[in-house]
RNA sequence: GUCCCCAUCGUCUAGCCUGGUCUAGGACACCGCCCUUUCACGGCGGCGACAGGGGUUCAAAUCCCCUUGGGGACGCCA
C-alpha cells in the first residue's frame, strides 16, 4: 500500500466532460498502478452553477467509465466514504475561512476594500491600454488604521494573498520546471466578501488537508499552479507532485467545447460506444505505452501499464475516425452473451420486441453480427428484419437485382431449393446455394444477394447463411414469396 | 497586451532526456491488390512528416537561440 493520494475535483456543471474524464482516468491510473487511494471531491462553491442533478449526471459518467472512487461525496444512496471529509467543497467553508483569516493574522493576506466596479473599471482601461489586467494593488499598503475607518464605515471587503516578491517554480512531472516571476501575479482574492472561499484558496487548503501527493490536471491550470504553490507555502502545507497534461482538443485543434456533441461522455454511450472504448481511446490521448505498437488497452491492463513518464507534453486532437476504428476492436473481443445484453436494450428503445424471441437465439443474433458492428447502435440496421415485417425494399438493390432480365426465375429457383432443405442450417443452407451456382454457371453472389434482399430488405448485414437460420425456415420461405410476388408487380422487365 | 505551454506523416504517435543504429517506426484515415455472398473483418502493398532560420558538433528529428504557428492563463467562476 503505497500512500499515493491523487483526486479529481470537478465542480459539477451538468455532465462528465471529455477532459475531467481523462484528467479523472489518469488519477486514477496513478492510483491504482501504485496501490494508492483515488479521491472524488465535488468544488461546488460556486452555489450559483451548482444542483445534485448535475451531481448525478456527472458521476454517471464516471459509473459508466468505470472510474470509482476510494474516497467521496455520499452519492446516490452511497455514503460518504474516506476520512479526509466532507468530500463537497461547499461543506469545508469554514475551514477554508479559517485559514484564509489565519493568513491575514500572519500578515500573509490583507483586506481590499475596492468594489467590483472599481476593480472592473481598472481591469477594462488595462485591457484598453494593452496593459496586462491585474490588481494595482491599493489596499495592500493600507494601515490598521485606515483599514478600521473604512471597516466603521460599513465598507466590505474582500481577502487578497499577498503575493510574495521573487519567483516561484513547478517541478512539473511533465511539463518540466516551469518558472513565473511573482510580479506576473497580482494579489489575487482568497475570500469573498461574503465570506465564501475563491477557488485557489480552497483547492489548496483542501488538497493540503486531504493529504493529496499527486496533482494531475489540465495545462489550463498551470499559471493556476503558480499562486497554488505560493498559497502551499504560505500556508505550510507541503507541496504535493504536480503534472499538467494537455487539454483534449476538438477535431479542429480548439479546446473541446462543451457545446459541442461528444463533449459530455455520456454522448458516446449514446451513439453506441462501449465505455471500454472510451477509455481506450482517452487513454492514448496523451499517454503512449512502453510497449510500442500496441493500441488495443483494457482499463486493467492500463492499470498495470501506466506511468506519468509516459504522459505526454503536447496536446492531442480528438479523432472519431480512430475511436470508431477502437469501437469495432472492442465490440469483436466480447463475448457473444456480453453482446447481446448491450445490444438487446438497443433494439427494444427502437421499438423492436426482442421478448419473441429465446435468450439463447439473441446470443446468437449477436455472434452473427458481432463481426460487422462499428457501433452498438447500428444493431438496428443489421437485425431489425428479425422482429418485424420488411417495410420496404431498399431501392437501389431492387433496381440493381430484381428488376433485371430473369429476376423471378432465379427466385424461383431460390424458392424451390430452400423448400427443399430438410434440415435447416447454415451448412445445408450453404450446400444448397452452391448447388445453385453449380447449375447455373454463376456466381454465389448473383444468387445471395437477391436472397438478401427478399429476406431482410437491405443490401447488407450478417452473412446470409447464418441470418436465414437463423431467421427459420417457415418465416424465410415466406419473405420469399412476398418477393416473388413483389417482383411480379413490377411489371415488365427492362433489358 | 503580458506570462506560460506545445511543435515528427491529414490525425494519434515512437524516436528526443543519454546526438551517430532514422534512406524516421507503428496506428487511424485514404488509395490499390488479395480473401470473400454485400458490408465489415483479415492479409499484402502504396501515399505520407522531423514548421522555418540560425547556431553547437566530425555528426542533429534529437542540444541551444530566434521566427512562425497552435494552445492556455490573466474573474468577488471553478
Amino acid at each position: 500500500m503505497s500512500n499515493v493520494r491523487c483526486r479529481i475535483a470537478p465542480s459539477p456543471s451538468g455532465f462528465l466532460h471529455i477532459g475531467t474524464a481523462k484528467t479523472a482516468m489518469y488519477n486514477w491510473l496513478l492510483a491504482k498502478s501504485t496501490g494508492g487511494t483515488f479521491v472524488l471531491r465535488l468544488e461546488d462553491t460556486d452555489a450559483e452553477r451548482t444542483d445534485e442533478q448535475y451531481v448525478q449526471a456527472m458521476c454517471e459518467g464516471f459509473r459508466w467509465l468505470g472510474i470509482m472512487w476510494d474516497e467521496g461525496p455520499e452519492f446516490g444512496g452511497e455514503p460518504e466514504r474516506g476520512d479526509f471529509g466532507p468530500y463537497r467543497q461547499s461543506q469545508r467553508r469554514e475551514l477554508h475561512r479559517g485559514e484564509a483569516l489565519r493568513l491575514l493574522s500572519e500578515g500573509k493576506a490583507y483586506k481590499c476594500f475596492c468594489s467590483k466596479e472599481e476593480i472592473e473599471a481598472e481591469r477594462e482601461r488595462a485591457t484598453q491600454e494593452k496593459r496586462p489586467p491585474r490588481y494595482s494593488g491599493k489596499c495592500r499598503n493600507l494601515t490598521p488604521e485606515q483599514t478600521a475607518a473604512l471597516e466603521a464605515e460599513g465598507r466590505s471587503f474582500v481577502l487578497r494573498f499577498r503575493v510574495p516578491e521573487g519567483e516561484t517554480v513547478i517541478h512539473d512531472l511533465i511539463q518540466g520546471d516551469v518558472r513565473f516571476e511573482n510580479k506576473e501575479y497580482d494579489d489575487f482574492i482568497i475570500l469573498k466578501a461574503n465570506g465564501d472561499p475563491i477557488f485557489h484558496l480552497a483547492v489548496v487548503v483542501d488538497d493540503g488537508h486531504m493529504k493529496i501527493t499527486h496533482v494531475i490536471r489540465g495545462d489550463d491550470h498551470l499559471t493556476n499552479a503558480g499562486r497554488h504553490v505560493m498559497l502551499f507555502n504560505a500556508l505550510g502545507y507541503p507541496l504535493p507532485k504536480f503534472a499538467h497534461h494537455p487539454l483534449v482538443l476538438d477535431e479542429v485543434g480548439r479546446k473541446y467545447s462543451k457545446r459541442l456533441h461528444g463533449a459530455n461522455v455520456l454522448d458516446w454511450r449514446e451513439d453506441g460506444y462501449l465505455p471500454e472504448t472510451l477509455i481506450n481511446y482517452i487513454a492514448l490521448l496523451g499517454w503512449t505505452s512502453e510497449e510500442a505498437n500496441r493500441e488495443f488497452f483494457t482499463l486493467d491492463e492500463l492499470k498495470g501499464l501506466f506511468t506519468i513518464e509516459r504522459l505526454s507534453k503536447s496536446p492531442a486532437r480528438f479523432d472519431r475516425k480512430k475511436l470508431d476504428w477502437l469501437n469495432g476492436q472492442h465490440i469483436r473481443r466480447l463475448s457473444q452473451e456480453e453482446l447481446r445484453d448491450r445490444v438487446v436494450p438497443i433494439l427494444q428503445k427502437n421499438g423492436l420486441d426482442t421478448g419473441i424471441k429465446s435468450e439463447e437465439w439473441l446470443t446468437r443474433m449477436a455472434g452473427i453480427c458481432q463481426e460487422k458492428l462499428p457501433t452498438l447502435n447500428h444493431i438496428v440496421e443489421y437485425a431489425d428484419f428479425f422482429f418485424q415485417d420488411i417495410a420496404e425494399y431498399d431501392a437501389k438493390s431492387v433496381l440493381k437485382l430484381w428488376k433485371t432480365d430473369g429476376a423471378i426465375e432465379r427466385m424461383r429457383n431460390i424458392q424451390q431449393a430452400m423448400a427443399a432443405i430438410e434440415v435447416w442450417n447454415h451448412d445445408t443452407l450453404k450446400a444448397a446455394f452452391e448447388a445453385l451456382t453449380a447449375a447455373s454457371g454463376e456466381g454465389l453472389g448473383k444468387f445471395v444477394h437477391p436472397t438478401r434482399l427478399a429476406l431482410t430488405g437491405k443490401p447488407v448485414g450478417p452473412g446470409l447463411f447464418e441470418l436465414t437460420e437463423l431467421l427459420g425456415k417457415e418465416e424465410s420461405l415466406a419473405r420469399i414469396a412476398k418477393a416473388i410476388s413483389y417482383i411480379e408487380s413490377l411489371g415488365g422487365t427492362p433489358s
